[in-house]
DNA sequence: AACTCGGGGAT
DNA sequence: ATCCCAGAGTT
């Protein structure tokens, strides 16, 4: 029985924990999936991908059968790209080797760091190790009125008190659907929190300015003017290479002087410290240009694209379809067409 | 320790 | 417009 702020914490899992997906389940590969998808990305924007993941993918041997490029398509729109890759990798191990049964076992696995190795075996080993992401550090900083800007250490020290009991897992759950749904980084719900009592930020009143705050950095604004080429019924691609932004999936080439040009639109676009204003036009010519890919709109669907890549070719094909729109009308934009 | 790597939702 | 999200890998 667990006791003092864990019991409470546990006790508030037990009634207000959030039903997901992926919580029905402590077999690895799902849980393995789900804690990927979720590095650095919200659980709204995972739950989608996730279930259309295990559709798509059922099993480890599934994915593991799987090429890159049919991963990555899955992928695409998620961002951080490796992620797929690292997964895929993840699988093709584990069907050559097992699942590992230790902490440091699952650390040596490609993408799982002490974060997803300590979710992962604490979720469906019981392992006895924490889990400490983004909410657990704020929760902590709050718990303990840590003002110090590097947390991780001693939320770690302080989350392996926690997990020191019969349900590792759920502590380490619920240490994060409270940093999610309470302990939120701007106004926390204190009142709604199970262990405002044993807060000392909640007791000396600095909720709110606790984490302390990171150094924001500078943001770079930049330009980009791509061009969707598109000749006879199929659109030019190409795949970015090693050292560009988004290596290995697929998108329009930089405009480059084009004449006779559509408009197509123009958006930002924000990767990490960059701030990118992107614009891209449609170009019909009569000779594909050899060195791009020319695919035709069902191949496109298949093929891994970055989103704004993605929004650039919607927009192309709709401007497409509606110049082309025929005398009987029956012109359609696809529906993989659609926003 | 500082940097890269996506994209979106909440505020 | 800013923040930050169930982070990992590299330099």
């Amino acid at each position: 029985m667990a006791t003092g702020l864990s019991g409470a914490l546990l006790r508030w899992y037990d009634a207000e924990r959030r039903e997901l997906p992926w919580r029905r389940t402590t077999e690895p590969y799902p849980v393995l999936v789900s804690e990927t998808m979720l590095q650095q990305t919200t659980v709204a924007v995972v739950v989608p991908y996730f279930e259309r993941w295990m559709t798509r993918f059922p099993t480890v041997e599934s994915l593991a059968l799987s090429d890159e490029e049919t991963v990555l398509a899955q992928w695409q729109g998620l961002g951080y790209y490796r992620r797929a890759r690292s997964l895929l990798a993840c699988a093709r191990l584990v069907v050559e080797s097992g699942w590992p049964l230790t902490f440091a076992g699952w650390l040596e696995l490609p993408g799982v760091g002490k974060y997803t190795a300590g979710a992962v075996c604490s979720i469906c080993l019981g392992e006895r190790v924490p889990a400490i992401d983004g909410n657990v550090e704020r929760v902590f900083a709050r718990v303990a009125a840590d003002p110090s800007s590097s947390l991780k250490s001693a939320a770690t020290t302080w989350a392996r008190g926690l997990v020191d009991c019969n349900r590792p897992g759920d502590v380490n759950q619920a240490l994060m659907d409270l940093g999610a749904t309470v302990c939120r980084p701007k106004n926390p719900d204190c009142g709604a929190c199970p262990v405002s009592r044993f807060c000392s930020a909640f007791a000396g009143g600095m909720q709110n300015s606790l984490p302390t705050p990171k150094p924001t950095k500078t943001v770079v604004q930049l330009t980009h003017e791509y061009v969707v080429p598109f000749c006879k019924g199929q659109v030019g691609v190409r795949q970015f290479g090693p050292g560009e932004w988004w290596a290995g999936l697929y998108g329009f080439p930089a405009r480059n002087g084009e004449k006779q040009v559509t408009d197509l639109l123009t958006f930002t676009h924000t990767v990490t410290h960059h701030k990118v204003t992107a614009s891209a036009v449609l170009v019909r010519t009569t000779k594909m240009k050899p060195h791009l890919q020319w695919k035709s709109t069902c191949e496109l669907e298949r093929l891994p694209m970055p989103a704004p890549h993605r929004k650039i070719l919607n927009s192309a094909l709709n401007a497409i379809y509606e110049s082309g729109s025929n005398a009987t009308g029956t012109a359609k934009v696809p529906s993989s067409a659609k926003k």
